[in-house]
DNA sequence: TTTTTTTCAATGAATACTCATTCATTTATC
DNA sequence: GATAAATGAATGAGTATTCATTGAAAAAAA
């Protein structure tokens, strides 16, 4: 919005000794803005009620900050990078594509439940796409390669079908993905996300229909 | 925000003798409302800009919506009621459960197809739910209705499997179905969404895996 | 019919208010 | 004591909303 003039140092991520986070001001704010934007969006967010939440006052964020928007970039930024990590590790260390599969579904459903906060503000904030943030789409950019891959290799190994529209699919199992999800944050994350891994799997592997009726069809 | 007031009757949504809906003031606001949110968000829209699209001065605006939020509102309650009659129709000219579903789904499609803008800020602006639109609710829930009872009519018909998970399934399904839209939306819509209603009823149908092997599993 | 009066939708400048951002001052750290 | 970090009140830009005024058209009077 306005110029990138940065005036002093920033991200200054302090790891202590045992490689945990120290929890200084740079992601106490993170945390408090994150809670703030999952309770009530972005922009009807102020500056004064992160800094109330952070225990800081309103000028502090501006020394580890460039500036409000800066503030859900770092956020992306951060997240993004930590969960596809995860997501990669639960890839990786599956043998075969289908176990691959599920690990991934379940890794999603997973790290997600951990951190609801996050899940709002990615699933309400995410969509708009567009301008804000290379970052979100880079997130699922990633996500959409990494099915891609598995589901590439699901074929070559005979666990796939062979003739899948494959950016449909990855699409497709996204956004199925993203529906539960939404779904549970919606329903004030009582129940257990993870344990939707399973069915989910099962509904993306085998669909709703029975046998080989096409339904809809009139062969 | 503040009292709810109305000084004048409002909502006079003059329809022609042909039925067809008069090009009122109203109606020209609410379309360059929508126009403006799909180009910039709604909370980076202005009333200025909204007028100057419609072609009225800032104030007129207040003349058929009680404020900002409130053309959100009268849009969605608008446009929600009149997609769910089309996808009604859709479903009830079927004959069987397996032709209702492919119709919903390819209702769907070509509704949003058809109005880029609408699609947009469904996509953009629905997510986040919580409080400002109980309206947004209710067409996510009529839809959940309709496709459950299609899904339960498909499996009294035996094309549908018995051993579904409903609630899950219903989600599951609108969530690829969205997907789709915001991967076209997000591509500029330049491509045929309707002509992906076959290609995403076979995956919703069959699944993506081989025969009936399933992945990740070991029997 | 012509003239006068009333009405009220439409206007857009003025208002009121909200907040992101700044910076002079205070407090902590070395 | 000097440097760095934190503070929070003050600023002002941006914009939702108001309202006194306008003028075209309808109604009443002539």
């Amino acid at each position: 919005m306005n110029e990138y003039s940065l005036k002093k140092k920033v991200v200054n991520m302090v790891l202590d000794t045992n490689g945990k986070e120290k929890t200084d001001k740079h992601h106490k704010i993170l945390e408090a803005a994150i809670k703030v934007f999952a309770e009530q969006g972005f922009f009807r967010s102020t500056i004064s009620q992160i800094a109330k939440e952070a225990g800081v006052a309103d000028g502090t964020i501006y020394l580890y900050f460039k500036n409000k928007d800066d503030i859900l970039l770092q956020f992306y930024s951060y997240k993004t990078r930590k969960i596809f990590n995860k997501f990669r590790e639960a890839v990786d260390k599956a043998e075969n594509s289908g176990e691959k599969f599920r690990n991934l579904i379940r890794c999603h459903l997973r790290e997600f439940q951990g951190d609801r906060n996050m899940a709002v503000v990615y699933i309400a904030e995410a969509r708009k796409g567009q301008h804000l943030d290379p970052l979100l789409d880079e997130l699922t950019k990633m996500y959409l390669d990494v099915l891609g891959e598995v589901v590439e290799q699901g074929q070559a190994e005979g666990l796939f079908r062979k003739d899948l529209y494959i950016s449909l699919v990855k699409r497709y199992i996204l956004g199925g993905v993203e529906a539960i999800i939404s779904t549970w944050v919606y329903a004030g994350g009582k129940y257990d996300l993870e344990s939707m891994a399973d069915p989910l799997v099962d509904l993306f592997l085998r669909g709703i229909g029975s046998n080989d009726v096409v339904a809809g069809e009139t062969p």
